[in-house]
DNA sequence: ACTTTGACCTGTGCGC
DNA sequence: TGCGCACAGGTCAAAG
């Protein structure tokens, strides 16, 4: 689920639901995720107050008032459910499994994966569900984010002060693969394997080009650079705008590809024909740095 | 300094 | 039906 247009998806739905109301149970059923939970996590966050939720990279930061962050990262398979209260009964009525978190409290949740739950002053309860553990869960003081190891190396966010300047810069010198760079986060964050592939795909590029071929000589962006750029700005818009319109029960919604497959030119398309306009091509899986990537070899070049 | 590979986990879907 | 394998939206440390 979590490119950047589902973590922005998320985000919404978290800002609506924690803005303004109080921690008041915070239950964990591991001793970490991909990390171990920083220790005096469940101290900071009970009695606080969420003031605000944001994002940077894939990172969720939700802004305490007590000048504490609380820093989430989804993963591959991390997953928010929300709770209304008046739900809540119901779900504690279908829950069967496990009811007791790692250090014994007493919990009305508890799947399998279920690894972090909240409960707030407003009867509801938000679930953290992450079969994978690839997530991330730490605290730091606001004034520490600049320098918190995990947020300092990020790259420009794509959809703010991301320009093709910048990103010409940034590919100067490099040899890897331009699919390959778009998921680096130091060049630019948030874009994923899906959307990679989709914005070379509509820029007409071929995933395999080196990167340093989409600068020029003299340092500025190649046509096909400025394009790219271009590119992975319409396709986050465009997937962060359909995510928007199942926001209401995004909570509900388990979390797995769902709705913006139906907007996928090639991810996850192998074998299929092309969909631009004209182009009778087929689209191919290759693999790059152990991951798959989708392109039609007839309009990528 | 750059680039690639393996590791972290569990679940699912496929071929045999 | 069962088993083994390939693969899955991310990131980072280690090796090359």
């Amino acid at each position: 689920m979590p490119e950047l247009p589902e973590v922005e998806t998320v985000r919404c739905g978290l800002e609506q639901a924690w803005v303004g109301h109080r921690i008041t149970e915070v239950y964990l059923r591991r001793e970490g995720l991909r990390f171990p939970f920083p220790s005096g996590m469940t101290a900071h966050l009970k009695g606080a107050t969420v003031t605000s939720v944001r994002r940077r990279a894939k990172y969720l930061l939700i802004d305490l008032d007590s000048g504490m962050v609380f820093l989430s990262h989804l993963g591959m398979s991390g997953r928010y459910t929300l709770i209304t209260p008046d739900e809540v009964p119901k779900y504690l009525a279908t829950e069967v499994s496990s009811n007791v978190s790692t250090f014994g409290e007493l919990t009305g949740f508890g799947g399998r994966h279920d690894h972090m739950e909240f409960r707030f002053g407003n009867g509801s309860v938000a679930v953290y569900t992450d079969p994978r553990r690839f997530g991330i869960a730490d605290v730091f003081p606001r004034a520490e984010e600049p320098i918190q190891t995990l947020l300092e190396h990020l790259g420009p966010e794509p959809l703010e002060q991301w320009t093709a300047l910048d990103a010409a810069n940034r590919a100067k010198g490099k040899r890897s693969p331009i699919k390959t760079t778009l998921l680096d986060q130091r060049f630019v964050v948030g874009v994923g394997n899906i959307y990679a592939c989709e914005a070379l795909h509509r820029s007409g590029i071929s995933p395999t080009r080196p990167t340093n071929k989409l600068v020029r000589k003299d340092g500025k962006p190649t046509k096909a650079l400025v394009e790219l750029v271009a590119q992975v700005k319409e396709v986050l818009k465009a997937a962060i705008a359909v995510g928007g319109s199942t926001l209401n029960d995004f909570a509900a919604v388990d979390g797995t590809l769902g709705y913006f497959g139906h907007h996928f030119q090639v991810y996850d398309r192998e074998d299929g024909p092309c969909l631009k306009e004209g182009c009778n091509g087929t689209i191919e899986r290759i693999v790059q740095s152990n991951r798959s990537t989708f392109l039609c070899p007839r309009c990528q070049k």
